[in-house]
DNA sequence: GATAGTTGACATTTATAAATGTCAATAAAA
DNA sequence: TTTTATTGACATTTATAAATGTCAACTATC
């Protein structure tokens, strides 16, 4: 069970191997990523590396797109109503000068959260970023802490 | 004070007014709401009539499209996020059964919500519809319920 | 009761987001 | 050490969402 997980979160495809499985152009790829849809691992040469976990999650980005009709920055909004606040348990003061709790328009994987819990932390790790590797999933956790 | 809030709500703009004063065509106004983006009031002969509220709520609504470049199938998932339940504090079964609780991709007052407590509501009227008629306000419930 | 505005349905146009193309520098593999 | 892949930056193309056009039946206003 660990072992699949640790191997579904291994970076092992490098960017034309990822966009061969997702049917995509390397650029679109490379789109996204710079949208801040998504954190794919980088080498220490700067060289991209797509885990099987990062290749669901952009399946799920290409649906939103390409099914749903939702524009790139209407996913972008989308992930900045995720109450990472909640997920991470972030303190008052944190919030206030974080602009994932304050922000629109963007993730909070997006920022670099200067002067919080989150400043150091490699948001591709972060549970914020992981939970949200299936589709759909926002509403849930919105239901999930409304309790 | 209440005087103003009934005139902001009182529907006396006939579409194309509407339409004028938010420099729209009056088709692209009915586009948006056979989308499900707002709900005008009508008249007992079917002819929709807008409030300063709802010009105030389409702004937002074309601001996002145009400024900040979502989708309006962005804008209805958006609006799918809005916690009702928790606006409303509808029950658990209710809850089970309500598209608006469990769907995905449309704002709740674009179902018809059969056997809950919403059933036999006008959408138009409800706090869950009323309270974005602002923008950017669905951040700020979601962080208001996760206290 | 004549003129102007509204409705819904279907068709067409346009604006632009999303996707590719090109290229020179750098890194990997063969 | 030559060939193949990746990077970032800028330019161009294309797919399609958003916006209009048209029309015949219905409603309001004068």
């Amino acid at each position: 069970m660990t072992e699949i997980n640790i191997s579904n979160k291994e970076p092992i495809f490098p960017i034309s191997a990822a966009a061969k499985l997702l049917n995509i152009s390397v650029h679109t790829l490379r789109m996204y990523e710079r949208e801040g849809l998504f954190i794919p691992y980088k080498k220490d040469t700067n060289q991209r590396s797509y885990s099987k976990a990062d290749i669901e999650r952009i399946k799920c980005i290409r649906n939103a797109i390409n099914e749903s009709k939702i524009s790139i920055n209407g996913i972008k909004t989308i992930y900045s109503l995720i109450p990472c606040w909640q997920v991470i348990k972030c303190s008052e003061e944190d919030r206030k000068k974080c602009e994932g709790y304050i922000g629109h328009g963007k993730p909070c994987w997006s920022y670099s959260h200067p002067n919080t819990m989150c400043e150091n932390k490699n948001c591709r790790e972060c549970d914020v970023y992981n939970n949200f590797s299936e589709c759909g999933k926002v509403k849930e956790l919105i239901k999930s802490i409304s309790r």
